[in-house]
DNA sequence: ACAAAATTAATAGTAATACTTTTATGCAGG
DNA sequence: CCTGCATAAAAGTATTACTATTAATTTTGT
């Protein structure tokens, strides 16, 4: 089986998972089969029984790598934010210009990947499926603080962190740089699941439009002279 | 018992219950202790068992009312969108400028309501948390689609253009009124429970800040004159 | 006022889920 | 060859979500 990540590792906290799925085959196949499942069945119709049946494997043995299936989606979005905090870091190095470095950070965030067979297998466009329909499940929950606590949402704090560093290295003056970050992010999210789901309240026709949209805040919000295209 | 809207009657969708809850004692027990167990319990440990000992009823005789808890989630999120869609008409339809209009707006959908006592009972501020930290639930599902097809989000779709029309009639130039209605609505929710539980990445001190947040984004984007304060 | 109809309560039961426990098997290292 | 560890297989428990049955109570029509 290929396994996930080809050339990077995400350094996912500990406390998600029991035992490193890094560390085995049978952890791979966990991490790479639940992908595909959670974005068939989605979360509810998901279980660990129906994971085991699906990689020849048994149940019992998947609870040694995960509590239960929101740690297991915990670990899938630290994935996904690593995979993208890390092509942030790395894809905006090069740019000077801190106005273009921000919009490629929010391209990013909002779009698909290019040039995916760079960072992983095939399956990074499921993972951001799931993340855009399961992600929100991953907190909005009674245990957010203790989970919070313990950094399983470490690395997604970080890379709006990231973000929120740009906005105010464009703009010092501007007030909300976290929570401006943290909206585009989120908005990112937002915007992909209503332009698929309530399609009456937003203009987005394709996924682009979204990127234009955000780009759009960001260019009114931190009073961007914008002379390039 | 007190019933939860002492004055005014929400048109929620049919296709939400199975008997209308407003019809009997027992519906309106359900539906006004429920917003309190859910509050508590966060929805994921709160079960129909529970609500019926707590209301002294039984079981099946909610499941008569509601097909399941996540029905009865989106028959609070349409209470809880039509009271907002509610002042948002009446407490903006003197409001001649446009601009203060759209503020006005946003500060409903933002800020906990002032004078609460003329809506309804106590527990619009739990049915508030609720949506906060549950309203995302109601959707994020594989059953979205037909869900909505069966118009059980249209007070809030009706809601969030509510607020896109007075956004066209500022700015009839900018192009994603929709979206950014939408945003709105949606950050507002989510600027709340980051404030309340990522605190790292929200530079919000208490609920006015969430406000002010997105109105400067609004004044921005929209490209207002603001010279009232 | 009374019979019929509908609602609700009480109880039990079913199916599925989430998770645990136990025991057995196979394989790797010393 | 023995020990220890990872996994597999199977069964078991607790809880949940939901249904069915029957009985008691209330409402309604006449």
């Amino acid at each position: 089986m290929e396994s996930l990540l080809s050339s990077i590792k995400i350094n996912v906290n500990p406390k998600v998972y029991l035992k490193d799925p890094e560390s085995s085959e049978l952890g791979q196949n966990i991490v790479s089969n639940s992908i595909i499942l959670i974005q068939e069945l989605g979360l509810e119709d998901f279980n660990f029984k129906k994971l085991a049946k699906c990689i020849n494997s048994n149940e019992s043995s998947i609870y040694r790598y995960f509590e239960n299936k929101y740690k297991l989606l915990q670990y899938l979005s630290s994935l996904y934010w690593g995979i993208l905090e890390y092509r942030v870091v790395i894809e905006t190095n090069s740019i000077k210009d801190p106005v273009k470095r921000l919009f490629k950070a929010l391209k990013i965030v909002t779009l698909k990947p290019e040039n995916i067979s760079s960072y992983s297998s095939l399956n990074q466009l499921k993972l951001r499926d799931i993340i855009i329909s399961e992600f929100t499940k991953s907190y909005h929950n009674k245990h957010v603080d203790s989970d919070n606590d313990e950094g399983n949402f470490k690395i997604y704090k970080r890379l709006n962190l990231r973000i929120a560093e740009m906005i105010e290295g464009i703009n010092p003056e501007y007030n909300y740089p976290k929570s401006l970050a943290c909206q585009m992010v989120e908005g990112a999210l937002h915007q992909h699941f209503m332009r698929s789901h309530f399609k009456t309240i937003t203009e987005h026709k394709d996924d682009s439009d979204v990127y234009y949209f955000l780009k759009n805040i960001l260019i009114s919000v931190l009073n961007i002279k914008t002379n390039s295209k």
